[in-house]
DNA sequence: GTATGATATTCCAAAGTGGAAGGTCGTCCG
DNA sequence: CGGACGACCTTCCACTTTGGAATATCATAC
């Protein structure tokens, strides 16, 4: 009942709801879409958040709706602690990318095995980009982001994706391999 | 004594250990040297890994030297488990990071706290940059890196400060204050 | 010799992760 | 009408990971 202090996800949650009730799935959904890109989590963590945080008052529950529906609205101490968590410096970041690992061994690998490994990561690069600049595509024709917020980290999104596909496009003979040169895969 | 499969960190000591013996605190400075920039891991794994790849047999000790330093060897059974994990596809990489979160809950903040925080982060971006520019600037001076494997995953760490840098330069007033902008910070 | 700090390793409680299982509802077809 | 199916929604749990505290060893200075 002592509530500790939230960590990032279950104040995220928190934070979501402040514009109003929602449900546990609800709250999957609306964090998948909004910070989904940088702030990985899954139902299974939404749902304990949710659990220990209705246990110790920073959400109450309002009766079911149907389907075992259950919506959820943040409390006055869920607010505070959401203030509290706001208000603090953030941690810097934590990357772990698997592929610089598979290409620091490199030597390790055949060399078309491992400029296979490379182009696959590429697209997987490329389609998120895309994605990205879609959104931003679509706010730009409906007349600007919802806020400048949203704007600002979907814009991190783009940064970093493009900084990547420069990078993989920078990469040399021995990792992509000298047929990876080749002009296919963008224009025709 | 059923040897599970690796996971990156235990597949990467196994990596590194192709260079002949190394003891646990070895490998905690080698793997933060040559991996830390993009795979984070703390001491307690390293040993933890290296003991239960002990117990499968995928490295084997050998005796003792000065000061408890016990080097490890890596195995036929481990040369082969290193071989069929770096053979597989990586995973894509995952990102955690706070600042994004902060900024997509922004409008909670008063802007001079935000304008803060976000000053704060850049600079160890920056700092971060600095030192591997330093990095690539002292191979180019010595004729080269080591590896272009080495290269690129320092170029990756480079393209992606630089594009980090540019993000945050090109933050809105809404964000960085409308006296971020002022000339001090670098020049003079 | 002993205090101090850097080196080196172990241990463990707590948190996080992902997938399996279970329950509820709409809908489609016989 | 009813029952089978699949999508939706939630809970549970075993396993892994994390990071910090505790411990031990050695070098150096005083």
């Amino acid at each position: 009942m002592t509530p500790r202090p939230p960590n990032a996800t279950a104040a995220s949650l928190l934070g979501f709801l402040h514009d109003g009730p929602m449900t546990g799935w609800d709250l999957v959904q609306t964090a998948e879409a909004r910070i989904g890109g940088f702030w990985s989590l899954s139902p299974s963590q939404v749902y304990r958040e949710l659990a220990a945080m209705a246990q110790t008052g920073l959400i109450a529950a309002e009766e079911r709706g149907p389907r075992e529906r259950r919506p959820y609205r943040i409390t006055e101490e869920g607010r505070a602690a959401f203030a509290g968590w706001v208000e603090r410096v953030p941690e810097a970041e934590t990357i772990r990318f698997p592929l610089l690992l598979t290409i620091g061994f490199g030597r390790h690998l055949a060399p078309g095995r491992l400029a296979a490994i490379v182009r696959r990561h590429r697209a997987v690069h490329a389609e998120r980009l895309a994605g990205y600049e879609a959104q931003r595509a679509a706010w730009d024709a409906a007349g600007g982001a919802p806020t400048p917020y949203a704007a600002a980290t979907l814009g991190f999104g783009i940064s970093y994706e493009r900084a990547a596909l420069e990078w993989f496009d920078g990469l040399p003979a021995e990792i992509v391999g000298d047929g990876g040169r080749r002009t296919g895969d963008g224009a025709s």
